[in-house]
DNA sequence: ATAATAATGGGACATATGTCCTTTTGGGAA
DNA sequence: TTCCCAAAAGGACATATGTCCCATTATTAT
């Protein structure tokens, strides 16, 4: 995975040929380490960041300084979209959970090159409508069901091949799913109990995906 | 209000100039009663809708049955314009609340005369980051406050000038706020007993804005 | 006016969830 | 090994919210 190109990735994820030259050249490849954070809420925003390698976790602190974590990002989403196409500041905090790789796309480059560019502007739409039927799923999900089917859903949604759960923190997964750390304690207490899941030491095993599938249903964190 | 016509509604929102006349054309404008349903979650969409008069109920209904109101739509929201860009099923349930004016424009007229469209594509895409972001921020909101706040928050949006409530059910707002039509009685209840509102039969007037106000601070239906 | 009916409001109770704080555990420092 | 500390787990309690069902009030038909 290591030192690929700019152009690599773009051909990669079939974006060369939107994207003229010109704008191609202004893109910059960034590499950040795990814990690092690309930007902060209330910030002005002049990059468009396409995230090629590692995982990125996007938040958003409430006047209250309650925290809320909106997604977690893989390779191939785009962040600062909304602003760009706003043209407002930042709305969330972006920070990289593992080791991460991102292009950076100027805004001003994309405006001189872009906006007229019938192909750009439907993909932007696109990827932009697809963002707002994650978020209308998630939020439809939030108000529908009880933490416990929140929570065995991203346990399923987080193990798709492998069977541990990746490093993520309990509070992230606590901050995420909306619940407190005390409470998604409890339900991974009963999870455990019915012995769908083995916890160790923060470290979640998922031994009966089927059952936590049939408990649950559907299923969103993408 | 009566017989106003389409190019009449299309000034007064300043879009005539984007749509050329092969488009205007094919618009229809259609009044619907209060109470009656527009389309219906699952069906097929062919026709994007402006909202011009009246107002609109946008609802879901989960798989076990629970009923989810997602929006309340206002003159010059646009409906079905996610399922234009993504070419799925309809995703929600829209019925008229009142008596409601939209002008139908049906999806292959936009698709021949306004894919290659840059205005076009420029306004959808800031109509559609505009709802993801109304999305986003009600759906922060649901998980950061309890019902209470979101109550108020409720209350005060939907009493802009007048003060008492227009004639929503309270079942209807209660599905909207996320919460039981037992508990939003409550808390209506406990509003009731601050001195806050007061409620006879249904309706609601609110008689003190600022303290609503002050407890609650922010606001999101739009 | 009276009775029947539907809409509204509320009581009682169970459960889900949050907050605060204590206990337990595992790992490293001495 | 033993002790100490941070991370993790859990106990106790308060509250928010949901469910079920009954009481109350308005509305309509007779």
């Amino acid at each position: 995975m290591e030192n690929e190109t700019i152009s690599g990735y773009l051909e990669r994820y079939h974006l060369s040929t939107m994207f003229p030259e010109r704008v191609q050249q202004a893109m910059q490849l960034e590499t950040v380490a795990g814990g690092s954070r690309l930007f902060s809420q209330g910030e002005n925003s002049n990059t468009l960041y396409l995230l090629v390698e590692g995982k990125l976790k996007v938040s958003r602190l409430s006047p209250e300084g309650k925290r809320l974590i909106l997604a977690f990002k893989s390779p191939f989403d785009f962040v600062g979209d909304i602003e760009y196409v706003r043209k407002c500041p930042l709305i969330n905090t972006v920070e990289a959970v593992t080791a991460t790789t991102v292009i950076r796309i100027p805004y001003d480059v994309l405006e001189i090159e872009m906006t007229g560019n019938t192909e750009w502007l439907q993909f932007l739409l696109e990827t932009i409508t697809h963002k707002f039927e994650l978020k209308s799923h998630a939020m439809n999900f939030s108000l529908l069901y009880a933490v416990d089917v929140r929570v065995a859903s991203y346990l399923l949604a987080m193990t798709p091949d492998d069977t541990t759960l990746d490093s993520t923190s309990l509070i992230d997964m606590a901050d995420l799913i909306g619940t407190s750390y005390r409470h998604l304690n409890r339900v991974l207490k009963q999870f455990e109990e019915h012995g769908w899941i083995v916890k160790k030491r923060g470290k979640i095993t998922v031994t009966d995906r089927t059952s936590l599938l049939e408990q649950m249903g559907q299923n969103i964190y993408e």
